[in-house]
RNA sequence: GGCCCCAUCGUCUAGCCCGGCCUAGGACACCAGGUUUUCAUCCUGGCGACAGGGGUUCGAAUCCCCUUGGGGUCACCA
């Protein structure tokens, strides 16, 4: 039937055939084991309702198929299932995508049917893909545990699919879910969809992350941490004070909880053959003489590391030593960071040397000596 | 295609419902400066929109109509 109406451009829909049986009939074919669904039998007229969003909705009634309620083989259809669902949990309010407008005349004609007030119904306005289009699988389509699993703070994923749709004073971008309860209202959600845009949720996950208190942003990227393989289950507990140092260096670079292992990465590389980064060797290239400035500061640098000097003296002693011989701090600093980072950015270097220790540090740049370029 | 919905910067939006305060505000992104040993953070500045056309009105982003554009939905799926 479907086929032969889809062959005349008519409207697919059900033609009724069965529509006006009377009981006696339809005990019988019923009786003869004949297979058959049970429909709702929309009545003339129209359906409205107020929707929270989108304001008064009219559907005309003869737009509503004879919807099929229960299947041939007797389990049911969503639509039947949900009212019932909802009746039975006295549901006061509906709040779903807007795709779902359409069923919610079925829906409404179904409680009026069976005598029943009918919830208030809010259509909230669709995620789109950057197609603008129905978030699908192939424009991101990306479910909420997704962004858990991928590192995002959970407040911050609330936060920001808030703002898709609604603005709490169309000038706070962060704020609380206490702040949210205070203020949504759904009467002030857009009906238009909003397109999904990746680099804010970034940008807001990174507001979220850096407002966490070291020991709680720690625990909550330890996870990674042991999935790369760089920190072992026991060593987050027997590494943890050295690791907390290095997330507090790391922090202010960081957006989301997954990233901590790539920031990290230069920390646990083995010191002859850590890899540069093309971008560090790069700006290596850029001193002249790098290799002369960068050896004669290694000289320098043994006695100070073998005598312990702080961490602050030596940097302030490292900077004399770089005015004195006229030179900009790049010169010496550049090759310095490629030889003990392999990173074109990083913390500061001198915190850097803390946390890998004196010994590593010269191994670092001498290898760097011999093997940038 | 039928029905329904929607329409302000590239993106998320404020303003619209209760026309003048809008030379349209904020945020992300981008660009340019500042800070820094680098990157990031942070600070400053810049770029950048009322889809089009008709009305109504002294006056329209705000109200009405049309056009265009976009979306949703048309299952014995959920």
């Amino acid at each position: 039937m479907r086929e032969a109406q889809e062959k005349n451009k008519e409207k697919p829909a059900y033609d009724g055939r069965c529509r006006e049986l009377d009981a006696g009939e339809r005990a019988s074919r019923l009786a003869a084991g004949e297979p058959a669904v049970l429909r709702f039998k929309v009545p003339a007229g129209e359906t409205c309702f107020t929707d929270l969003i989108r304001g008064e909705v009219v559907f005309q009634n003869k737009e509503v198929d004879d919807w099929v309620m229960v299947r041939a083989d007797g389990t049911p259809i969503y639509n039947f299932a949900v009212v019932c669902d909802d009746v039975d949990m006295k549901i006061t309010h509906v709040l779903r995508g807007e795709e779902h407008l359409t069923n919610t005349p079925k829906q409404i004609l179904l409680y009026q049917a069976l005598g029943l007030p009918f919830p208030t119904f809010g259509h909230l306005p669709l995620m789109l893909g950057t197609d603008g289009k129905k978030l699908s699988k192939r424009t991101g389509d990306t479910a909420l545990q997704d962004y858990r699993e991928k590192g995002y703070p959970k407040a911050a994923i609330v936060n920001f699919l808030c703002l898709q749709g609604w603005a709490l004073d169309g000038k706070t971008e962060v704020f609380t879910v206490d702040e949210l309860v205070k203020h949504f209202d759904p009467t002030q959600v857009s009906k238009a969809g909003a397109v999904f845009d990746q680099d804010k949720f970034r940008w807001m996950a990174g507001e979220y992350l850096r407002k966490e208190p070291l020991e709680q942003l720690f625990e909550h990227c330890a996870p990674y941490l042991v999935a790369s393989g760089l920190v072992s289950q026991a060593e987050l507990a027997s590494k943890r004070a050295w690791l907390l140092q290095a997330l507090a260096l790391e922090k202010d670079r960081l957006h989301i909880y997954a990233e901590l292992p790539e920031r990290l990465k230069w920390m646990f590389a083995d010191d002859r053959a850590i890899a540069y980064a093309e971008a560090a060797l790069a700006n290596v290239r850029k001193q002249a003489d790098w290799k002369g400035t960068l050896s004669a500061y290694l000289e320098w640098l043994r006695p100070k590391l073998a005598d312990r000097v702080a961490k602050d003296a030596l940097r302030d002693a490292t900077k004399a030593w770089v005015a004195e011989r006229k030179l900009k701090m790049p010169a010496l600093f550049q090759p310095l960071r490629c030889a003990l980072t392999g990173e074109a950015g990083g913390p500061d270097l001198f915190d850097a040397i803390e946390l890998i220790g004196s010994e590593r540090a010269l191994v670092r740049i001498e290898s760097g000596l011999a093997r940038m370029a």
